[in-house]
DNA sequence: TTCAAACCGTCCGAAACAGACGGTCTACTA
DNA sequence: TAGTAGACCGTCTGTTTCGGACGGTTTGAA
């Protein structure tokens, strides 16, 4: 009766626990905290994770035998959490695994946009500006990360900052791009993707 | 102690608030069922919600009175939902709004990605192929929607899509280059993205 | 000794989520 | 006329996430 935790401990695994993982693992050992900070300075940048959970997931995987906990002997006495066999296991499977979702480009500012026709001209035109400006910030941050030396971070996270980077500037290149059509007037898609405009 | 709705109905609106204001907006009148096609092929693509929220928002939204409700008098009486000039204030509001969140990059592969140096090689490269393979899939679907006649829908959802195709050949070229390097023994991360490394 | 500032952790209400489940209508068939 | 398949349409429920308020602890500087 009690809750169904798999055989090996393979139970519902959410994104949050192969962070945990991964981080973990990643680090040797981790306090909840610097999972928080270790999130923060790495993938926390494209996806982020209320730090609640960052404190509620590990006890949970250590039930499941996932993760080992140990105390601080002094001080504040933070739970220390270490990978276990099955936990490596886990994750080697997570990462062996075929169908891997795809996710979905939840951006406010697209959905705002999608609906710019209701609105005037001059809303769009700033939404773009806005939008542009954002994007440059985060761009410039993620440029940041990529300066530090090669072995600042393991290849697979610096591909991944890569693939943020070239989301950043694809973001930036579309709004200003719709910046400058906006205010030249030219509305439709695309400069040269204009059939006749619907009846004047 | 009802839900503190604010004056003009401007209470908390979220994300599908939005959408079905402007759903409707847009196409005048909308039963739930209605929406949920609406936004099936549109926003949907990018942006999917469960459809149980696109039938519990309309009915909030009119508490609001930011719709007004009427019934089909036969058949199904279905609600169908037009909207009212408070509806049309909040979205107008929200048009021009200011700041916009930007959202981030939650793409399930990434996450995976980002730990591969955890994993086998081999599984970074199947992961690779596998996204590539998704995303040129959802590509495809993109590129036959854009290839509808320039009145099939307006022009700021057709420029949504547009980034939604940038989007996807983005993600199509990165997986694709990754596959490529990966089987080349080419881990770092980039063949040329080498400025100098500070302080050797 | 006092205090401020950083550090660290828990809790809770409100939504979102996913999807099972059920009802209703139309059109075709017999 | 009656039956019925299949599309169409809508509701409900348990679980998880979200986001942030709130509170305690430790350090070290004054």
């Amino acid at each position: 009766m009690g809750p169904p935790s798999t055989v090996a401990g393979t139970a519902s695994l959410t994104p949050v626990s192969y962070l945990v993982l991964g981080l973990v693992a990643r680090h040797g050992t981790a306090t909840p905290y610097d999972l928080k900070s270790f999130a923060a300075q790495s993938v926390g940048n494209f996806w982020s994770f209320p730090h609640a959970q960052l404190y509620k997931e590990p006890p949970r995987l250590a039930e499941a035998g996932l993760l080992a906990e140990e105390r601080e002997e002094f001080g504040r006495r933070r739970r220390i959490f270490r990978i276990t066999d099955a936990g490596r296991a886990a994750l080697a499977e997570w990462l062996a695994g075929g169908e891997t979702a795809l996710g979905e480009l939840r951006a406010p500012g697209l959905l705002k946009l999608a609906f710019a026709e209701l609105g005037r001209p001059a809303d769009a035109a700033a939404l773009a500006r806005g939008q542009a400006a954002a994007h440059r910030t985060r761009l410039a941050t993620y440029e940041a990360f990529a300066a530090l030396p090669a072995d600042a971070m393991p290849w697979s996270l610096r591909r991944a900052l890569e693939l943020g980077l070239g989301y950043e500037r694809l973001q930036v290149d579309f709004w200003e791009t719709l910046v400058r059509d906006l205010a030249a007037g030219r509305i439709p898609p695309s400069p040269s993707t204009g059939p006749a405009p619907p009846a004047a």
